[in-house]
DNA sequence: AGGAGCTTGTGAACGTGAGAACAAAATCGG
DNA sequence: CCGATTTTGTTCTCACGTTCACAAGCTCCT
């Protein structure tokens, strides 16, 4: 369960004419460097200057590039628009993607205020909660409708993907009501693992975990320099309580 | 520049004594998981619930708790609690950091209201912002300060963690600024690639970019089923208008 | 006490990703 | 028109991450 990579046996366990995950998650990030520089009226560019500009390596860059297609010109460079149309394009991001929010409490409300929904190709079609006293509540330009009419929204927008900004209690309830109405891609915020059906992307953004993960580093930069008293061996010193091992797995 | 991992040129290219960082991205995940099998009274767990929970593979799972240590007992499982306890120390949330968040906007407001800020182990100890309009307004039981207030914040209350919610613009300030006070990890929300010195950590949270991996597979579905009219060969119909290569990199 | 049955911890195989280095292709100057 | 220069696209190598498979170790039952 929760496996949503589509991975069939097929013959050589080559991705069908498939670009690299970290290469796609990448993507994104140089489409946003090319817009910069395009704003900037700069017309041709390095893969050195793109790669400062988007922060990585420019051997890197250049070999993400060549999964799209040699859109460069040696000697030259990339041709910005050009280039930045072409991601786009590899994207999807040059046609529109419907999308609706599930739960509208801060979180829901500050993306539902998130001016042009940080780049264009995404149209919020609506802002749902299961909570009668803030449906009909308008936001911007929308009104919070009732969580119930999702099925009929989905079918009559055409909508792909979904986002969870519910608390984590009911956000499996939301996702697995998403999924049967037909979303197939899901950005969760909400704290909890979800599990989805093959053929449904899920992506999760979660705060504390990246808070401790900066956490984590944190501590050894302070135990490097100065508080090294780290338990070395793998001991059981300053527990709460150490328990002994036994008590079943029920309840 | 922009190189935050500290890899120093020591003898054997080995992390000093260090977790992967894949595993520390998954503790937060189990510590969560954990958390939530305690809650339920359960006292004991093998590698496969606790891999069910958390939404891994076992064998992984194994793997990654390996690198902490030997916290298990062959036949028998994990004694959760004690468990919880070695990956709480280990992430370093068993002690309190402080946090501060720099522009109280739309999603500043959310975080700020955040309740517990996720679990515990984190403390805001203060919301930034430049604009004399907001400062004064109160958020929950927290004031919003002058961002000029930073420097004195940050050292009364030994903040090593800094939150980024402003526009893209006066992100790369923001940031400067932080890491002058003395602020050594940062979570940016704003969509930017920031530059920071060696030894100063930095995680990024893009919902547009999530959202465009997500439209990326969604496109990819769509193609496969039913309209396959990708173009094979790295032609150019289509385009808006193809430039024609050459017009100087300046403005 | 001893064997059967589980479950952990880890060694080894495999796949993916990153970076260095270089050949191929384009422009530019003479 | 040709060589020097620039920069891409690609190959090769190495490091990292994932998964399999199994020996080691613990408990429980007879």
């Amino acid at each position: 369960m929760t496996r949503a990579s589509s991975r069939r046996p097929g013959p050589p366990t080559r991705t069908e004419r498939g670009i690299p995950e970290a290469t796609v998650a990448r993507l994104p990030v140089y489409l946003r460097a090319l817009t910069a520089l395009s704003d900037s009226g700069i017309a041709t560019a390095s893969s050195e200057d793109l790669a400062t500009a988007a922060g990585v390596n420019s051997a890197k860059l250049r070999k993400d590039l060549s999964y799209l297609g040699s859109y460069g010109t040696r000697g030259v460079g990339y041709d910005v628009e050009y280039l930045r149309y072409q991601i786009a394009r590899e994207i999807g991001v040059t046609q529109d993607w419907a999308v609706v929010i599930v739960g509208i409490g801060n979180l829901g409300h500050a993306l539902a205020n998130y001016s042009g929904f940080g780049t264009r190709g995404f149209r919020i079609v609506a802002l749902l909660d299961a909570d009668p006293t803030l449906v009909g509540e308008r936001i911007g330009e929308m009104e919070v409708r009732d969580f119930a009419e999702l099925e009929d929204i989905v079918k009559a927008d055409r909508v792909s993907i979904g986002v969870i900004t519910t608390p984590a209690g009911p956000a499996q309830d939301v996702c697995d009501r998403l999924v049967a109405a037909g979303v197939t891609s899901i950005l969760n915020f909400a704290p909890v693992v979800l599990s989805v059906p093959d053929g449904v992307d899920i992506r999760k953004v979660d705060l504390s975990i990246e808070l401790q993960i900066l956490a984590y580093h944190e501590q050894r930069k302070s135990g490097e320099a100065a508080l090294p008293q780290v338990p070395e061996l793998p001991a059981l010193n300053g527990m709460p309580d150490l328990p002994s091992v036994g008590g079943g797995v029920g309840a």
